[in-house]
DNA sequence: ATGAAAGCGCTAACAA
DNA sequence: TTGTTAGCGCTTTCAT
């Protein structure tokens, strides 16, 4: 039997309806000092009967811990971070944590707008994928005991820990599939210049290049943002050159999206006219046609990781930072073909 | 200049800085007292120079006010519900107020556990697609003042606000756009039922058949649950019947790569062999082959919405509840053929 | 083994 | 116009 009490009830009517002292209603609910058995039971059916719930606001105040962690990430949206949210979110949930969720569209004061919230709110730690400029001010700010893990984006030279992919390993293992099936003249559309995502991409494409001594050509490259339009404005780009490249890699999956349309707004065929292949799995790959050859990413996992090194932070503030790099896989399908394209 | 102190600096200290009480601090960030501009400039900096952030327990505990909110989906991993939340937290944000998200599985154990916490941390409002159970024990549940909005689920009938859209008068349209086509034998795969969702676009499949005289086969409904392996398994138990449907709705949008699978698997082609439509659009509808007809529902707004609504209650508890039924749109593409697929 | 009481940092009523 | 102070509901030390 449950009661709505119009003003909220609180550890006193707990006490008094068990006519025990305060300090053993707390002491039943921490479980932190020896309670008889019977004094225990009377509190706890007390705590039933009246549908007490103890106000986090006074034990916070008391404590300095609130329980609960923020995710900061560029937006939701993108499936690599609503996977990554997933992920947080599951391990926060069986540390009964809540988590708190903010959108920063990559931009630095959105960002430092809520990274105060997070401050003022209390937030024992926070998962955040930074923008570009962020270590700018990072360092400035007094981020009060706020535990902080980075995730896709690096912080590791911060001493921040961090959990990434082998950005560089995928992109050049999907780089060196395009050399091995014979293509020399690959384009490259790169998101935010800045962000580790993106440099170290570039640095994996830059390197397959030239371990097989094909010269770079910076007119293969074109530099958007991650998003729909960004790849296929990236696509239009590099595709509408006199020398096409015969290959394209995409550094992000919705970029891949604007991309696919460009490459069909131009009549061109993949994998006949064009090879193509990016960075991120779809659960929506098999109804794409055709079917993509990916970089795939542990989406889910990175959430995970990022929030369990949180909680070992949480626990113990004064060990060391680590970097997790989780590996990345080359899915190959059936948008490379399986040789060059041929060119007349 | 900005310090770090050890012990976090309060709105003593900013007051004994600033050489003024602690009620004058207080009364410069809330704006709700004069305060003369030379004391306000001087606490102002005072702020700055001490790096000072209010404490929001000590706030909340006094003012009973936490401006934060929760949202408690299935699963943001579900497009549908990512756009939701997305829709949510940017007017969450507008207004100053942090998003406590939490995924249900469609799980009432973690739903309850969800809306305990919510509790204890005082949220004040919470936005929730409800689990096929959750009325059972909503209204038992003492709700302090937590105001609530439901989406995508209805609570209106228990006097809750409520964003859904129209499922019955959107499905009906998909499948009497099949039925103008030729089509008798219309399969239906189901997400859960017992929610609104489901038992509307049931009703809207059941309107359109009868409309048209055309008599309900059991058979051809597969009941299954929102995921993508639903929908291939509710695709294949239709499927594989000896009079297999010529026409095949999803209520999902998940659920249809799963379907799209099975269509595949087993060798058949759509629309030739076999019309599809489904629920919910995609982003990625331009690179699905072949391209998808689908009822489109606006996602993002459906968010939106039903925070206004939420900010709406909190600033006047007792106004009468609103049911906002947004419109979807039947966005005809290819899979439905122009005509009945040929039976031999 | 249990209870009394101080105090966490803030807001707001009241005093000056 | 500004300051003093009680108290929000909890945890925890110190008494008993």
């Amino acid at each position: 039997m449950v009661m709505s009490a119009d003003h909220s009830v609180t550890i006193k009517d707990v006490a008094s309806h068990a006519s025990v002292s305060v300090a053993t209603v707390s002491a039943v609910m921490n479980g932190n000092k020896y309670v008889s058995p019977e004094l225990a039971q009377r509190v706890r059916e007390s705590i039933a009967t009246l549908g007490y719930k103890r106000n986090s606001f006074a034990r916070g105040l008391k404590t300095q811990i609130s329980y609960s962690i923020g995710l900061i990430v560029p937006d939701i949206t993108n499936p690599f971070f609503t996977n990554i949210a997933r992920g947080v979110e599951d391990v926060a949930n069986a540390h009964n944590y809540s988590l708190i969720l903010g959108n920063t569209d990559e931009d630095p004061e959105k960002e430092k707008k809520y990274l105060h919230l997070l401050e003022s709110k209390q937030a024992d730690g926070l998962i955040i994928a930074v923008t570009a400029r962020s270590r700018e001010y990072l360092q400035e700010l007094p981020l009060r005991d706020l535990a902080l893990v980075s995730v896709d984006r690096s912080l590791f030279d911060l001493g921040i820990d961090t959990v990434m992919v082998e950005n560089r390993e995928g992109t050049r293992s999907a780089i060196e599939h395009f050399i091995a099936l014979g293509h020399r003249r690959i384009g490259l559309v790169t998101g935010l210049r800045g962000i580790a995502p993106t440099e170290e991409r570039l640095a994996g494409y830059t390197e397959a290049l030239e371990k097989h001594g094909i010269p770079i050509d910076p007119a293969l490259i074109a530099m958007t943002y991650a998003r729909i339009d960004g790849g296929e404005q990236g696509a239009m780009q590099l595709l509408t050159l006199q020398d096409r490249p015969t290959a394209l890699f995409l550094m992000d999956g919705t970029m891949t999206i604007g991309a696919l349309q460009a490459v069909a707004r131009l009549g061109l065929r993949c994998p006949e006219d064009l090879a193509i292949a990016c960075f991120d799995d779809f659960t929506w790959a098999p109804v794409m046609r055709p079917h993509l050859t990916v970089v795939d990413q542990p989406t889910y996992e990175i959430g995970q990781q990022a929030a369990h090194l949180l909680f070992e932070r949480l626990l113990n503030r004064k060990k060391n930072p680590r970097e997790i790099r989780l590996q990345t896989h080359l899915i190959v399908r059936e948008t490379c073909g399986s040789q060059l394209p041929i060119k007349e």
